[in-house]
DNA sequence: AGCACGCCGACT
DNA sequence: GTCGGCGTGCTC
C-alpha cells in the first residue's frame, strides 16, 4: 500500500485560499491536474495546485479526492504560470481564476474530446455557383461566400451569423459538404492578393526579424493603413515555421468579412472562440489549439488564456479597445494578460491601433517597446479636412446646424455618404411636464428615462428598469410631455424631414437588437443603399463603408468637461476613430465637429494636430498629475442598498490600508462615484495610485485578507480594481 | 458563491 | 401549529 499524501486545490468560490485533500499516491495528480472534491455538502471540480506531506488541518477533516480527471495537467507550464501570476495582480481568488481559463465542459468534468473537427466545403457544384443561382436565398448565399475562402468549422459559421438550417439546406442540394480537418488537402496561401506597400513591407520585415523570442511591438497605422495585412504575412511566416498564432480581437470585430480574408489569405484553418460558441464548439475550438490541430486561434478577451502547442505569436488588434479589459468579477486586463503571456512564451507579441491606448504609446516612446507606424492608407486615400461649427448662435434643426445641414447636402448631391455621429440612444433623453418641470426619473439610479418611441417605452440607460409612457404628468395631471434633448432615434426623425431624397440607416444597439441585424445593415450600407447613415459609437468600430466623405459628430460637449482622467484620450480615440471612415474610397473627405466651446484647447488640437501629437501632449499632462501611465492605479469600489454600509466599510478598508501603506502609495479618499446611485445601490470608490506599482502590490496583498476579515465587508460588495478603466 | 442552520411573522 | 423571511457562518 502507498501512503496518503496531501494536496493542495484551488476551487471556484470567492475564497483568496486553496484547500486540502488526501490522495492515495501523487503520481497520478499532478499540478495542473483537474480534481472532484467533496466541498461541504457539495462535490465540485478543482485544480491541484501544489503537493505537500501534511496538512496545517487536523487530519481527520481532510477529506479525500473523488476523482482525478486527467493524466497530464490540461495547460502547459506558462499558462499555468499566467494564471497565478494574474490571480495575484488583479487579486482575484485562484481557484475562480483557473475556473475562467477553462471551458465549460472542462469545468464540469468532461474529457478533453480528442476527436478531428468537423468543417463544411463547398462541393464542385457548389463552387460553379453565382449569385443569381440563388434568388433571394440571402443567408445561403452568405455562407457559400464564406465556404468560398476555404472550409470552415461550425463555430466560424455560427460566428457569420449563419444558423443550422441553412447548412442542412445546402447539404441537401449537394452545394456543401462535410469533412474533418485532417481530411483537408493542404491549401497555398493566397497568391493573388496584391503585394504589401511599401510602408506594410518595411513593417512586415521588421516584425519578421523578431519572431525568434519575447518582444513587443507595438504597429501604430492610421485607419485604412492595412494593419491587418501586416499580420498576415507575418502570421503567414509563423506558420510556415510550424508556429501557432493567437489573434485577439475586440467584442465587435469578429466579422465574417474578417474571418474569410484570414483564411483565404494564411490558406489554413482557423479556430474560431467568441460569445456565441456552444460548450461543445468552445471545447473543440480549444483542444484543436492545445494540441496543435490549428494554427491560427482568433477570438475575444477570454481567448488570451487558450494554450499552444507551439506558441509563435500573440497579435492584439484594436488594443485601446475597452472591451479587453473584463469589468466584473475578475478584472483582466486582455492586453496587459498577452504582455505577461508572451514573455512567458519568449514570443513576439503586436500591439495594433490607430489610436494607441497611452500606456501602450508611453511603452512605445520610451524604448520598451518598439514601435512601427503605416502613415499612409494603403488605398491612397487622403485624410479628411477637420472643421468646427460654433454652435453658439446657430439656427438649428434639432441637433443640426444650418452650416452642418449645408455641407451635408453638398455631399450628398455629389453622391456619397455621409455619418452623422450621436452618442445617445433613443428619442429623447428626459420627457418634461411643460406646466410644472416634473420629469419622469428612474427611481432606482436618480436620473431621467430615456423616451424610446419607436418602443414606447421609457427606458433607464444606467440600469434596465423599463416602463410606458405616461401620458400625464405625476405631479399636476397635464397632458403637455414634452421630449428635451436629441436621441438617434428622434435625429433620424429630423434627418428624413430635412433629406427626404435620400435614405437614412440608423445604427445603434436598438436597431441592430435582432440577431445578425447588424451586419445586414453594414452590408446593405457597403452597396450603397443608404446615403445618410447616424449612430453612436457603433459606427466608429472598425467597418469601411466605401463611399463615406462626410463624418459629423454632433455632441462632443459632454466630453470636454468629463472628470475622467482619460476623457482626452477617449475624445481624441473617438475622434480619430470615426474621422477614420471618411475619404477611404480616395474622394475628398471632411469631418465636421458641432461645439458650443470651439476654444476649449481639445477642441483646438482634435483640429490641428494628428492622434500622436496629441498623445503626447496629453501624456505630458498626465506625467505632471502622475496618473498611470506613470502611476499604478488601484481602484477599491464597494456598493450597497444603504448609504451608510458603504461609508463603514470605507472606513474600516480606509483604516487598514493607511496602517499598511509605504509613504510612496498615495490614499485618495473614499468618494462617491459620480452617478453614485445606480440600479438601488450606492456606490463609493477609494483610489490608490502610485509610481512604484511593486510598492502598490505589496499593499493589496497585506490588506486585500484583512479588509475581507472585517465585519463591515460582508455587508457590501466591495472588490479591487487593479489597472482600472472606470474612474468615475 | 452555495448551502445550511436559526429564530421571528402571516397562513391552512 | 407550520411555511418562509434572509442574517450568520462554514466549506479542507
Amino acid at each position: 500500500m502507498s501512503t496518503e499524501s496531501i494536496i493542495e486545490v484551488a476551487l471556484p468560490v470567492p475564497m483568496r485560499r486553496t484547500f486540502d485533500y488526501k490522495v492515495d499516491s501523487l503520481t497520478h495528480c499532478a499540478i495542473g491536474c483537474r480534481v472532484q472534491v467533496p466541498f461541504g455538502r457539495r462535490v465540485m471540480v478543482g485544480i491541484v495546485v501544489a503537493h505537500k506531506d501534511t496538512s496545517d488541518w487536523p487530519i481527520e477533516q481532510v477529506k479525500a479526492v473523488e476523482t482525478i480527471f486527467d493524466d497530464v495537467p490540461l495547460w502547459t507550464p506558462n499558462i499555468d504560470k499566467l494564471l497565478r501570476w494574474a490571480s495575484q495582480y488583479y487579486q482575484h481568488p485562484v481557484g475562480e481564476v483557473f475556473h475562467h481559463a477553462l471551458p465549460k465542459r472542462l469545468r464540469m468534468g468532461d474529457a478533453p474530446d480528442a476527436s478531428d473537427i468537423e468543417v463544411w466545403r463547398l462541393t464542385d457544384a457548389g463552387q460553379a455557383l453565382t449569385i443569381h443561382d440563388l434568388g433571394r436565398a440571402k443567408k445561403q448565399w452568405k455562407l457559400l461566400s464564406l465556404l468560398s475562402s476555404g472550409p470552415q468549422d461550425k463555430g466560424s459559421i455560427t460566428a457569420a451569423g449563419v444558423a443550422k438550417a441553412t447548412i442542412d439546406a445546402l447539404l441537401e442540394k449537394q452545394w456543401i459538404e462535410q469533412a474533418t480537418l485532417s481530411d483537408l488537402p493542404t491549401q497555398k496561401p493566397d497568391s493573388d492578393a496584391p503585394p504589401p506597400t511599401t510602408e506594410q513591407a518595411i513593417a512586415i520585415t521588421a516584425l519578421q526579424r523578431h519572431l525568434d523570442g519575447f518582444h513587443v511591438t507595438l504597429l501604430e497605422g492610421v485607419t485604412g493603413s492595412g494593419k491587418t495585412r501586416v499580420y498576415l504575412d507575418v502570421i503567414a511566416d509563423v506558420i510556415a515555421a510550424g508556429k501557432q498564432a493567437l489573434i485577439l480581437v475586440p467584442e465587435i470585430g469578429l466579422t465574417p468579412q474578417t474571418l474569410a480574408r484570414f483564411r483565404k489569405h494564411l490558406g489554413v484553418h482557423i479556430a474560431v472562440i467568441h460569445s456565441g460558441l456552444n460548450d461543445s464548439e468552445r471545447l473543440a475550438a480549444w483542444q484543436a489549439a492545445r494540441t496543435g490541430q490549428v494554427s491560427v486561434i482568433l477570438g475575444t478577451r477570454s481567448a488570451i488564456f487558450t494554450p499552444m502547442k507551439n506558441p509563435g505569436i500573440i497579435i492584439i488588434d484594436e488594443e485601446h479597445d475597452a472591451s479587453y479589459k473584463q469589468q466584473d468579477g475578475f478584472r483582466y486586463h486582455g492586453r496587459d494578460l498577452a504582455v505577461m503571456r508572451a514573455k512567458n512564451e519568449g514570443i513576439s507579441l503586436i500591439l495594433g491601433s490607430a489610436t494607441p491606448s497611452f500606456e501602450s504609446f508611453q511603452n512605445a516612446l520610451s524604448g520598451r517597446y518598439h514601435h512601427l507606424q503605416l502613415k499612409h492608407r494603403a488605398t491612397g486615400g487622403v485624410m479628411p479636412t477637420m472643421n468646427v461649427v460654433d454652435m453658439r448662435q446657430q439656427t438649428l434643426e434639432g441637433p443640426l446646424s444650418a452650416p452642418l445641414i449645408q455641407t451635408m447636402q453638398k455631399h450628398l448631391d455629389a453622391g456619397n455618404q455621409v455619418l452623422v455621429f450621436l452618442n445617445r440612444r433613443g428619442f429623447s433623453p428626459v420627457l418634461l411636464c411643460h406646466e410644472c418641470g416634473w420629469f419622469a426619473e428612474c427611481g432606482r439610479c436618480e436620473r431621467p428615462y430615456t423616451w424610446h418611441k419607436n418602443q414606447r417605452r421609457l427606458t433607464c440607460h444606467h440600469c434596465a428598469t423599463e416602463r410606458p409612457i405616461p401620458h400625464q404628468c405625476e405631479q399636476c395631471g397635464s397632458t403637455q410631455l414634452l421630449p428635451v434633448g436629441h436621441g438617434t432615434e428622434r435625429l433620424q426623425e429630423v434627418i428624413e424631414t430635412q433629406f427626404k431624397d435620400f435614405e437614412v440607416a440608423r445604427i445603434d444597439r436598438d436597431s441592430t437588437r435582432k440577431k445578425d441585424s447588424f451586419s445586414r445593415i453594414i452590408a446593405d450600407i457597403q452597396d450603397g443603399k443608404y446615403q445618410i447613415l447616424l449612430g453612436t459609437q457603433m459606427l466608429a468600430k472598425g467597418h469601411d463603408f466605401g463611399k463615406v466623405s462626410l463624418v459629423a459628430m454632433l455632441d462632443i460637449d459632454g466630453a470636454l468637461f468629463s472628470n475622467d482622467f482619460r476623457a482626452g484620450e477617449k475624445i481624441s480615440q473617438l475622434l480619430t476613430q470615426v474621422s477614420g471612415r471618411a475619404g477611404r474610397a480616395g474622394q475628398p473627405a471632411q469631418v465636421v465637429l458641432q461645439t458650443h466651446y470651439p476654444e476649449h484647447p481639445w477642441v483646438q488640437q482634435l483640429m490641428t494636430e494628428d492622434y500622436s501629437a496629441i498623445a503626447k501632449d496629453l501624456l505630458k499632462e498626465r506625467e505632471q498629475a502622475l496618473l498611470p501611465p506613470f502611476a499604478s492605479l488601484v481602484m477599491v469600489r464597494a456598493e450597497a442598498s444603504q448609504d451608510n454600509l458603504v461609508r463603514r466599510f470605507f472606513e474600516s478598508a480606509e483604516q487598514i490600508i493607511r496602517q499598511h501603506a509605504p509613504k510612496d502609495v498615495m490614499i485618495m479618499p473614499a468618494s462617491p462615484c459620480s452617478m453614485t446611485k445606480k440600479a438601488g445601490k450606492y456606490r463609493w470608490q477609494m483610489p490608490l495610485l502610485s509610481a512604484q506599482r511593486a510598492a502598490l502590490q505589496r499593499l493589496l496583498f497585506q490588506c486585500t485578507g484583512l479588509i475581507e476579515k472585517t465585519p463591515e465587508a460582508p455587508k457590501v460588495r466591495w472588490h479591487i480594481d487593479v489597472d482600472p478603466i472606470e474612474t468615475t
